[in-house]
Order: structure tokens, then C-alpha cells, then sequence
DNA sequence: TGCCCAATGCGACCGAGTCGCATTTGGGAT
DNA sequence: ATCCCAAATGCGACTCGGTCGCATTGGGCA
């Protein structure tokens, strides 16, 4: 696979889908940030700053740069956050649409859940609430042990 | 107020309520833990370590021994977890009962809700589940812009 | 009252994330 | 293709929440 290393007369695949995703989010295509989206698109769960890092620890990419292209990412909806109540903050590819997630205490392996069925909870809870009109935002996430790490008990 | 400092024969007050609840977990019983203790149990709100500190700083009292503090609290039960999406964790009388929060995503105030009507939701969701047989526990914050926020823009 | 171990103070340390600055590079204009 | 500049990156210092090990203090009990 080509690095951007090689000094000169160097044609850089960018990736067709991630060059589309970045263009369209009207966001600058590099090298750097073509791997990044590439990893975010292939990842079948949400990923952290540190899957990221050991995915790309072959380009020499420096940590900051990481941070910023994420949070880069965030703002430009391209990902959204996940609190997977770990110490870190994980992401994922926003396009997802609303989900839930159900989070495994033991290996933190993770099932994605694409129903949701809060939207008429969160009306019961605006109605009763005194100092909120709207509520724009929800996270609901679930934990338990999962299959795997029960029987290993 | 008496503190601890003053050098002997000194009678503390470690308020009545506290020493019954540190006594009913086990926890032996001391003038910072009552103070600690009294500080969450006349919170409205879920606070952090930031609020203990400034609350208790005429004490003297050190960072460490308050997470230290808030760390053996929440083992033993007195106290639970609250993630409010802000930088430090926060946390709340654990004998409050299960309820969620609506967060202000401007100031950050918290209205509580005492309701949780998700019981069949995590049922619906253990039963399309591959990989969990039984969830133990669930988050469920909501965010919004709060009546005050909303009118100073 | 005095003893012993747990609680505290203390300061070094850690790791996630941020920032300012020097260097490199993407991409539009020529 | 080449040039050029703003934007992206590397770099390393810094911030801040939180932890740790060790020396000192003070609860609780005999
Ligand atoms: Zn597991
Ligand atoms: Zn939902
Ligand atoms: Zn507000
Ligand atoms: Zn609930």
C-alpha cells in the first residue's frame, strides 16, 4: 500500500468512498485523514482513540493528530461520540442512524441495536419536566456480561 | 464549625445521619468521610469532585482523600455513578432509587426524574440479542437547552 | 489511657487530551 | 507542471482528572 513518505512523483490512493464522505463534508482530503475515515468506515463496532492508533501506527501518525481529525470528524457529522463508559471516548461512522447499544462489563464487546422506541418516553418526560421544553438528544445504552465471558466463569 | 485540626480534647460532631449511614456499610467513620457525606446527602444534584473540594476547602482537605473517599463510597454502595457527559465524573446518594436525568447542554443544570418505564424496552432488546442473554443495568440521559438558556439567546 | 492499623497529607506520577509553533502538504490559480 | 499560501501535521510542552507509595495522624477499642 503507498505511504505518502515516498518523496516525489508519488499518486497517493485516497480511497474513493472516504474522498466522497470527506468532500462532501466540505472537509480538506489528506492522507492522514483518508486512513482515519477508511479504519472509522471498516469498523464493525465503535472505535477509540487508541484503535485508531494502533491501526495507523505504520505512518509514523503523530497522537495530536488524531485527536484533532476525530474531533474534526465530530463537529462535521461525519462521526458522532459514544460513551461506552470506558476511560476513553469512542466513535462512530455518524451515517449509522440512532441506535442502542448493549456493552459486556467483563470484554467490552459490544451489539449495536438499530430500534430505539424512547421517542414516546422522551415526550412522557418533557411533559413532566419544569425546566426543559425540548430535549434534542438521548443516549441510552445497556450493560451485562455477555455469552462468551459467562460461560468462562 | 469545629474541625478536626484544633489540637485536643476536642468533641467532633459527625452528624447523626452520616454516622448511621457509614456505619450501616461498614465504613469506619471519620470527620472528613461525615463532612463528605453530608455534602452529597444536601446536593439536589449529582456534583463532582470539584464541588466536594471547593464545599470542604476550609478543611484543608486533599485532592487525593476525596477521590479516595468518593472511590470507597461508591464500593460500598453510599454512592452511584452519574456520566453527565461533562469532563469529571459525577456522583449521587445511591439510596435515591433508579431515575434519569435531562442535562442543559449550555449550563449544564440537571433535572431528575424519578420514572424509568424501560423495563420492557430492555426486555424487547434481550430478547433480539445474539451475543447477551440478561442486562443488568442501563444509562439513559437526555439533553436539551434548558427554559433559561433558551430565552438569554 | 495507650496501642495499632486505617485514614490522611503529601507530592510524584500517569494518561487523555490540548495548544502554540515550526515545517510540510493539498489544491486552486497561473 | 509549477507556484504559492492557507491549512494540516509533527512536535513537545502543558493542563487536568485521577492514582500511588510512603510518612504521619487519628479512630476505635481493650
Ligand atoms: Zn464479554
Ligand atoms: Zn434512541
Ligand atoms: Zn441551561
Ligand atoms: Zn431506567
Amino acid at each position: 500500500m503507498e505511504k505518502s513518505k515516498n518523496k516525489k512523483n508519488v499518486r497517493v490512493n485516497y480511497g474513493l468512498a472516504q474522498k466522497q464522505v470527506l468532500a462532501n463534508a466540505g472537509v480538506k482530503i489528506t492522507f492522514l485523514r483518508s486512513k482515519i475515515l477508511a479504519f472509522a468506515m471498516d469498523s464493525k463496532k465503535p472505535f477509540s482513540f487508541e484503535d485508531v492508533f494502533l491501526a495507523l501506527r505504520d505512518t509514523g501518525i503523530h497522537r495530536a493528530t488524531i485527536f484533532r481529525n476525530l474531533s474534526l470528524f465530530k463537529d462535521a457529522q461525519i462521526l458522532r461520540e459514544v460513551d461506552m463508559r470506558q476511560d476513553a471516548m469512542f466513535y462512530e461512522i455518524a451515517t449509522k442512524g440512532h441506535h442502542h447499544h448493549v456493552v459486556c462489563k467483563i470484554c467490552g464487546c459490544v451489539e449495536s441495536f438499530d430500534m430505539c422506541g424512547l421517542d414516546n418516553l422522551v415526550e412522557e418526560f418533557i411533559k413532566n419536566s419544569k425546566e426543559f421544553d425540548k430535549i434534542s438528544e438521548h443516549s441510552f445504552e445497556m450493560f451485562g456480561v455477555c455469552k462468551k465471558c459467562y460461560k468462562k466463569k
